[in-house]
DNA sequence: TGCACGATGAAC
DNA sequence: TTCATCGTGCAC
């Protein structure tokens, strides 16, 4: 398994999302090796994206989405569950891509349909925000056969709040998937 | 220093 | 539709 380059990120958030979709996420932790397929992304574009957390302008958590490419963002959400998103485009454009759903490929246990249980059954916390996806245990890399995908467009999921960008089609999956959160 | 709320998920 | 549960951001 090739694991993806500074390049790879270092594009629009959307173009990056399309991408992401088929590739592996990989962590080792304790170890075991944890992969899964990831089937399902969203794009947020930046500061102007209203969705996006950037939106709030640079504070101690969003720093890393300011910051370069390819490197976690992982926050908590509601106390309870963690979100991983990929800082995309170059540094200071504050853009990322959410991981929605994985399907299991290795050492992946328990369900993985939505951000918070993606996260729980790859071993994501805190621990890994800012972490740089261009290094060893935690990465993403192209799978040994890349099967060809047909990409769905829908409106991101739980981000009513943000106006006219709520409606914007910046949700994208694979089609047929049974790991997809929401079909 | 206090407080409202969230890129969720599960139960009812 | 309600609730768990806590870090973050902003008001005071």
């Amino acid at each position: 398994m090739k694991r993806l380059g500074r390049v790879f990120y270092n594009r629009p958030a959307i173009e990056v999302a399309h991408d992401l979709l088929g590739k592996y996420l990989v962590h080792v932790s304790g170890g075991v090796e944890r992969v899964g397929r990831i089937v399902e992304v969203e794009a947020y574009l930046g500061p102007h994206d209203l969705a996006a957390h950037s939106a709030k302008g640079m504070t101690p958590r969003t720093k890393v989405m300011f910051g370069p490419p390819g490197h976690a963002y992982v926050y908590l959400i509601y106390g309870i569950y963690h979100c991983m998103n990929v800082v995309t485009d170059r540094e200071g454009h504050a853009s990322a891509v959410l991981l929605r759903a994985l399907e299991p490929v290795r050492n992946v246990a328990g369900p993985t349909q939505g951000p918070g249980l993606l996260c729980r059954a790859m071993a994501i916390d805190r621990r890994l925000h800012g972490h740089d996806l261009v290094s060893e245990h935690f990465y993403i890399a192209a799978p040994p056969r890349a099967e060809p995908v047909v990409m769905v467009k829908r409106p991101r999921v739980g981000v009513d709040y943000a106006g006219h960008w709520a409606k914007r089609l910046l949700r994208f999956y694979i089609r047929g998937n049974p790991f997809v959160s929401k079909p």
